[in-house]
DNA sequence: CTAGGGTTAG
């Protein structure tokens, strides 16, 4: 009778306060004791409740003799937590009880917790271990032994223990299909499902998620045609696969579709086609998502709102961004601040970033590494060199985060930036951790910026040992002697390049005409796009010169010293190919709205000042390190960048 | 009383 009465009453707790109520409920009818009503109570603390895991333990270690069910249950729960290798402690206990034996559930939690820490060793043990225990044909524990070795890298193992299998069922052929495609092994997968007698629809699923992450979207969208049934899921899978590899006109395509087909959307699908809105920086498709999601009441969906602010900032609009999470008609998690003090920061506005971080601390949110990386991100972005410093230290002192290497990374470039390139020296020379190549880039960026001769040397040296072809950090260099009017030392790099040959990263940028986008790379095979966009750059460049007075920077040339055999090629960036055909195909006074993959280049900018000025047109870039706001002449980075 | 396979934003 008290067991369906305690039952009912903890399904509808889901804090552990009004469980600990419970709890002495229990105690005070003498129910402590009862191995079902504990073990229930155990079961709720450790699964259902989130940060309990203390809880549970203390639970744990009071009840007199833990049964098989309860050490399963807190082998469960330490799988599933930030250490998940500490499950192999309670299975380790329940082996030595002499009157106790680890059953299926055993096995198949432990196993899952070491799949999540990815540590095959203990994997191989446990395997054996199932074979004294009698668990080694059982489907269940199979199919997870699959999915561990896959976890931990070893795809060889875990097609070996599928192919041992003597009645693999329809879960167990799917989870080989995951472990070849999580290990790599594409052609494995497709062989595994070729020979699967029963595909549900789970199995066609996993193919495509499969293919999709692979990169392999060719064959993603064939199976997406030939399966003979598709979900939510499905059509999620595809918007974020495509998503995923920079097919952005393919994701707002499927997600077209799946509104003209009447399926019904989903948070995950609106999340990954807002994705690609805030990759390809797609804002009047971004707005109309906007208005659907309102529409359709997903603004009751966190996830959704955090997509939102997400969007709308890499769109360039930060204000509607702000907007959005002002408005949260739920609460507010970790992932919406970050994203906020992300998007102020890309912006530049440094001070409001700041503020933000401030009152996500009076809301009790806890910041974690991520927010930290976007507050460090936005000090160095507004040159608050001193306010960055100090929450760096807080970040250690006060919240006991370790830093990572992105985070010393934030503080070269903060430093760097500022022009206190010793002090960004002495800080990587002091750091803990081995510096990497892209901190010693982040130096040399700086470098090129503030033209330091003798420290560029020295990091170049450190980088040519490191990662010798990067024909990026050459380019820095070269930019340094430029400075300089060094030009021996350019040509001589360019002859390194050449001789090495050694290309440059294509730059490419986008923009968003009537929600479709447009890509433009310089140097590319002409299409008709980029046939209008070069016509309409001539004549636009043209009257820069004749009303501006524009002329090119030599600076901005030696960019692009190996292309040497296309004269003006300045003059081909991608960022005013996509820049001049937004004049021509836009209405005016519409907002030009650019991504470009690299960082803008000093001519660029200045191009786009005065494109801004003569043509009476905004123009907002999202270059790779932040926006700039091109408006009558002036850039919103007041040239820090 | 508990498990295994497919999609999720900073």
């Amino acid at each position: 009778m008290e067991e369906g009465w305690v039952v009912s009453l903890l399904s509808k707790c889901s804090n552990l306060k009004p469980t600990k109520q419970i709890h002495a409920h229990i105690f005070k009818a003498g129910l402590h004791t009862d191995p079902f009503i504990f073990g229930k109570l155990l079961l709720h603390c450790a699964v259902s409740i989130s940060d309990a895991l203390h809880y549970s333990l203390r639970l744990f270690h009071h009840f007199p003799n833990p049964d098989t069910f309860m050490h399963n249950t807190l082998i469960r729960a330490l799988s599933l937590s930030p250490n998940p290798l500490l499950s192999l402690h309670p299975f380790i206990q329940l082996r030595r009880q002499p009157t106790l034996f680890p059953d299926s559930f055993s096995f198949a939690f432990v196993l899952k917790g070491v799949a999540n820490s990815r540590n095959l060793r203990p994997g191989i043990q446990l395997h054996s271990q199932t074979f004294h225990h009698g668990f080694d044909a059982h489907i269940f524990v199979g199919t997870t032994l699959i999915s561990m070795y896959a976890e931990c890298g070893d795809s060889r193992s875990a097609l070996r223990v599928f192919d041992e299998m003597s009645e693999p069922n329809v879960v167990a052929w799917n989870a080989a299909v995951t472990a070849a495609f999580r290990c790599g092994d594409v052609e494995s997968a497709g062989d595994v499902f070729g020979r699967m007698p029963v595909r549900n629809l789970t199995s066609w699923n996993a193919m495509l998620a499969g293919y999709a992450k692979a990169g392999e979207l060719g064959l993603a969208r064939r199976i997406f045609c030939d399966m003979p049934l598709r979900d939510g899921v499905s059509w999620s899978t595809m918007i974020v696969g495509f998503a995923h590899h920079g097919c952005f006109n393919e994701a707002f395509g499927f997600f077209r579709e799946l509104l003209r087909e009447g399926i019904g959307t989903n948070e995950v699908s609106l999340t990954g086609v807002l994705s690609a809105c805030a990759q390809a920086g797609a804002f009047e498709f971004g707005k109309i998502l906007h208005g659907f999601v309102e529409k359709a009441g997903f603004l009751y969906v966190g996830s959704v709102n955090n997509a939102l602010i997400d969007t709308y900032s890499k769109c360039g609009n930060v204000a509607m961004a702000r907007l959005v999470f002002q408005n949260m008609p739920v609460a507010r998690s970790i992932v919406s601040w970050t994203s906020i003090i992300a998007g102020l920061a890309m912006h530049g506005y440094g001070e409001e970033a700041i503020q933000l971080f401030h009152e996500m601390e009076e809301s009790g949110v806890m910041p974690d590494g991520i927010t930290f990386i976007s507050l460090l991100y936005a000090c160095s972005h507004s040159g608050l060199v001193e306010q960055g410093y100090g929450f760096f230290c807080k970040m250690k002192n006060l919240y006991s985060i370790e830093p990572s290497i992105e985070h010393y990374g934030c503080m070269v470039d903060l430093y760097g930036r500022a022009a206190r390139l010793q002090k960004a020296y002495e800080f990587i020379c002091e750091m803990p951790v081995s510096p990497n190549a892209i901190i010693w880039r982040t130096l040399l960026g700086a470098c090129s910026i503030h033209g330091n001769i003798e420290l560029a040397e020295l990091v170049k040296a450190r980088l040519a040992e490191m990662d010798p072809d990067n024909s990026g950090d050459h380019v820095l260099l070269s930019n340094v002697y430029a400075i300089a009017g060094k030009w021996k030392d350019v040509a001589s790099i360019r002859r390194t390049m050449t001789e090495n040959s050694m290309k440059k990263a294509p730059g490419w940028s986008m923009i968003e005409i009537d929600k479709v986008i447009y890509g433009f790379v310089a140097g590319e095979k002409p299409n008709k796009a980029t046939q209008e966009a070069h016509e309409k750059l001539r004549e636009i460049m043209l009257r820069l010169r004749v009303e501006a007075g524009y002329a090119p920077q030599l600076r901005s040339v030696l960019h692009d010293i190996e292309e040497e055999e296309k004269e003006d090629s300045v003059s081909k960036h991608s960022e005013k190919l996509a820049a001049a055909f937004g004049i021509a195909k836009l209405p005016s006074g519409r907002i030009l709205r650019i991504v470009k993959n690299l960082r803008v280049c000093g001519d660029c900018h200045t191009v786009m000042k005065l494109m801004s000025k003569i043509y009476q047109v905004e123009i907002i870039v999202r270059d790779r390190s932040r926006f700039h706001s091109f408006k009558d002449g002036f850039c919103s980075c007041r040239d820090y960048w």
